[in-house]
RNA sequence: GGGGAGAUUCCAGAGUGGCCAAAUGGGACGGACUGUAACUCCGUUAGCGUAAGCUUUCGAAGGUUCGAAUCCUUCUCUCCCCA
């Protein structure tokens, strides 16, 4: 069936394999759409395209007419979280979770309708749980099987600590699928502990256990670790288009396919002709431009998309210096005693997130160029005369007014 | 509760009294080459000083010393083993 393909399409695993098919079907028989739970943690409060992976999927259960719950986990994130990390997070204040929540629904309405999905906190039942009520659930879940969840099992092996309570949390996780009844929870893969241990403590309670559905990870800009905020890697939903565009030309190659498949909305049928397009050897640049402004045009638009495709030409691949857009500078506002400035007294008015000494580095390997010139004396003065063009590392423009 | 090991710059990891702002590798950043790709090569990788040099940094706080990442004391944290 059609409905099921296209949901089926990208995921990396199901369980249990023929479960979504019988979940629509039981959903048909009972006249009601499928509860989907998607979970996040309240922390880093940016989305990237690596959540929008998801966020997609979910979108499509919506279009098709089902239930998306979105699940902050407001409780959890204030007792620390070990989701993919080596080294346990530490606890938010109720204050960052609520803020950071807010910033997240915000940035979902990029991927989902966010005025029909079902938006919950965890903490409004786990706050109540007595501690007998959180014993009794604990019971139902052995050491051995969370030693089993590979982060766990490799801090464990490798002698880097684990505290207590992060163990809890796959178990609270599944709680939560309890509480909410969950058809299905959906996750990356790197989540496929945590979605089984809620099919398994469903089933405790009597429950028909929920459907898991991982989407693979997307990688980041690096190539080799998947994306992630704390790894600098990401490409973030509401970053500006020329830096969305310019972040997509810098993927390497190989992962031109699973940006494709991944990141951008084209049909399967767009995608078939730009997979034929890459596989005939025709540049991998173009098809890495087309990608940029497919992605360009779901989180800003076309009109956007088209700009920053022009802004890149102009500022990167055109080796003219004159013709690079430049960002003005009052001469005023640099508050120069004479009427020139040493290079790197210049350069730090400009940039004053940079310390001298990197910027001294930076004018010394050659990193700076002054009207079509690199300069590489710091202390060479510069004429602060209007229409002076700077250029402060590969991406930095400034010009004088 | 007892015994042992350990905490080093962004990360990993050398360094056991001056030659240490601290080897090496990774990453990052610049340069050359390019398609702001990859590969390769080169350089840089605490702050302030146009320099001499100064300041902060080797888990934290004290101490010994002309001089400490290195020695001593206390503390915090981690790991291992035993009970």
């Amino acid at each position: 069936m059609e409905t099921i393909n296209r949901l089926k399409e990208n995921v990396e695993i199901i369980l249990p394999q023929d479960g979504l098919e019988q979940k629509l079907e039981q959903a048909k028989n009972e006249n009601r759409s499928l509860v989907i739970k998607l979970g996040f943690d309240p922390t880093a409060p940016d989305l990237h395209l690596g959540h929008a992976v998801v966020l997609k999927k979910m979108k499509q259960f919506q279009d098709f007419g089902h239930q998306i719950v979105i699940l902050v986990g407001s409780f959890t994130a204030t007792i620390g979280d070990p989701t993919g990390k080596n080294k346990s997070r530490k606890p938010l204040s109720i204050e960052e979770v609520q803020h950071n929540a807010e910033t997240y629904i915000s940035q979902l309405s990029k991927v989902i309708d966010v005025s029909k999905a079902k938006i919950v906190f965890n903490s409004e039942w786990l706050d109540k749980l007595s501690s007998s009520e959180l014993i009794q659930l604990l019971s139902k879940v052995t050491v051995a099987q969370l030693m089993h969840r590979n982060d766990f099992n490799k801090r464990f092996t490798e002698n880097t600590p684990i505290s207590m309570h992060e163990l809890l949390y796959p178990i609270l996780q599944g709680f939560d699928s309890v509480k909410l009844n969950c058809d299905v929870e959906m996750g990356g893969t790197d989540q496929l502990f945590n979605c089984t241990m809620g099919r398994q403590l469903q089933e405790t309670f009597n429950l028909s256990p929920q459907i898991v559905m991982c989407m693979p990870l997307l990688k980041g800009l690096d190539g080799k670790e998947k994306m992630s905020k704390s790894l600098n890697n990401i490409i973030g939903l509401t970053d500006e288009p020329t830096e969305m565009f310019g972040k997509t030309m810098s993927i390497p190659d190989n992962l031109i396919l699973e940006y494709l498949d991944l990141a951008t909305d084209f049909s399967p049928e767009e995608k078939q002709v730009v997979k034929e397009r890459l596989s005939t050897g025709e540049n991998p640049m173009d098809i890495k431009k087309a990608i940029a402004k497919n992605i360009i045009s779901q989180y800003h638009s076309k009109e956007d998309a088209d700009k920053a495709e022009r802004f890149f030409q102009n500022q990167f691949q055109n080796k003219k210096f004159d013709e690079k857009a430049f960002t003005p500078v009052a001469i005023e506002s640099l508050e120069a005693q004479n009427t020139a400035l040493a290079l790197i007294n210049l350069c730090q008015k400009l940039k004053a997130d940079m310390t001298k000494s990197a910027l001294k580095r930076l004018i010394e390997g050659g990193g700076v160029q002054v009207n079509n010139d690199k300069v590489m004396d710091s202390f060479l003065d510069i004429e602060l005369v209007a229409g002076t063009k700077i250029r402060i590392g590969k991406r930095d423009f400034y010009e004088l007014l």
